[in-house]
DNA sequence: TCTGGGGTCCTAGGACCC
DNA sequence: TCTGGGGTCCTAGGACCC
């Protein structure tokens, strides 16, 4: 059996910790920019804000059901994570991290427990230490386990638990069960689907493996096999080393001058170096990319990238946001307002693995030990304190006016309160 | 006026090899 | 007249995920 851990409406949920009078009311959080809407509380997708609606587009329901918004605030949600995965990895031998608010537990093994009250335990157990509700799914298939997860969230009667493994209750499940919410079964199948016929979790489990063999590849066969309850998506015990990492934001407004974009470029860089030595990684190619707005048809449209390789891989701020100023200034078209920039390392090895260069070895301790000081400086307080020049002093050119305080990180921003 | 960010894998086609 | 078979590597684009 498999474990689906799954936090409800996860980035509402972290917000509703520290402002409890929010429960009940419609609460959603907005991504970069405060642009979109990227969590949704059960009152607010009640009210119709879709996943990934533009807040302009939604304003006349926010102020007409007075809706709570928040800027997203990762900090406070990547502690929240990183507290529920503390209790989870306390009921299962192995669990995999899926995303920020999922996770797997890998239940082989555990033949003798009840499995339902397992899911529904679990679920208790995560609310009660670290305030967030969660619901555990348990089934045959990680996919299978997804689907048991979602329904805790649609009968509050199963309170956060679920176990799903007969046949008939699993042939129940996916007669009930939209193919588009299944997952694997993304935005450009489903319709696909539809138009042949297929409706359900239980029409596509109908369909000849060869049949989904030549529609959809190897995906799609996964994804039918762990809906027939055979385990086709491997469970990952170790986290895979990343392949690439990417730091991109939008600007809250168009940027024309190239001196203030390669300010903003070079803080992406940055961010790319630091996580590169935090997981103690060096990268050997850098894309940089800047786009201007797409949504403005009035405008010149631009979008300029460039992948470069570095002669010894590297993950020194110093090398990376030279290297992506010099691309920048090859791609910068002057005329066009840039309203989206990025950078993307790849080409990624541990650095162990790595031999070092013959040339300049002394150059090189010496430089890593000045990158080891800065991650050090940078890390012991709130924010950062040193930076190189090239990134200026100002900050990112985006716009969070509803963030809430980093309760749990930073304790100059946790608000005063009196009790009366 | 205002429209997110960060990932993964698969597939098809071209260039090239013996 | 007749025109193989089996690889590799790279890239771009597509599809998927949260």
């Amino acid at each position: 059996m498999f474990a689906l851990a799954d936090c409800n409406n996860f980035f509402v949920s972290c917000e509703r910790v520290f402002r409890p009078d929010l429960e009940g009311r419609p609460v959603i959080v907005l991504s970069n920019n405060d642009g979109c809407a990227i969590a949704r509380s059960n009152e607010a997708k009640a009210l119709g804000i879709k996943m990934g609606d533009p807040l302009f587009k939604i304003r006349h329901l926010v102020q007409a059901h007075n809706v709570a918004v928040f800027s997203g605030n990762m900090t406070l949600y990547a502690d929240f994570s990183r507290r529920v995965r503390t209790v989870l990895r306390e009921s299962a031998p192995q669990i995999e991290v899926y995303s920020i608010d999922e996770a797997f537990l890998d239940m082989r093994g555990m033949d003798n427990i009840n499995f339902d009250d397992f899911a529904k335990n679990l679920s208790a157990r995560c609310r009660r230490l670290t305030g967030i509700p969660i619901s555990v799914g348990v089934a045959p298939t990680k996919t299978l386990a997804k689907i048991a997860a979602e329904l805790c969230k649609h009968y509050p009667k199963l309170r956060g638990g679920c176990f799903m493994h007969r046949d008939e209750d699993i042939e129940k499940v996916l007669r009930k069960t939209p193919i588009e919410d299944v997952w694997g079964i993304g935005r450009r199948s489903a319709p696909r689907l539809h138009l042949s016929g297929i409706h359900t979790a239980w029409d596509f489990r109908q369909l000849s493996e060869e049949h989904i063999r030549n529609r959809m590849g190897i995906n799609g066969v996964r994804t039918w096999r762990e809906l027939h309850g055979i385990p086709s998506i491997g469970f990952e015990h170790q986290p895979r080393s990343k392949q690439s990492i990417c730091n991109s934001r939008s600007f809250s407004h168009e940027i024309y001058d190239l001196k203030l974009l390669a300010t903003q470029v070079a803080k992406f860089a940055s961010m790319t170096a630091e996580k590169l030595r935090s997981e103690g990684s060096l990268c050997s190619e850098l894309t940089v990319f800047a786009a201007t707005n797409r949504f403005r048809d009035d405008e010149p449209q631009q979008y300029g990238n460039i992948k470069l390789s570095f002669p010894e891989p590297t993950n020194s701020t110093l090398h990376i946001v030279r290297s992506a100023r010099e691309a920048l200034a090859e791609i910068f078209v002057p005329g066009c307002g840039y309203k989206k920039a990025g950078v993307i390392a790849s080409g990624i090895q541990p650095r162990e693995a790595t031999p070092h260069s013959m040339f300049d070895a002394e150059k090189q301790a010496q430089h890593e030990r000045l990158m080891r000081a800065m991650d050090s400086i940078n890390g012991k307080h709130d924010g950062k304190n040193v930076v190189i020049a090239s990134e200026g002093m100002s900050r990112l050119l985006s716009s969070s006016e509803h963030r809430s305080p980093r309760y749990t990180t930073h304790w100059d921003e946790i608000p005063v309160v009196t009790i009366k």
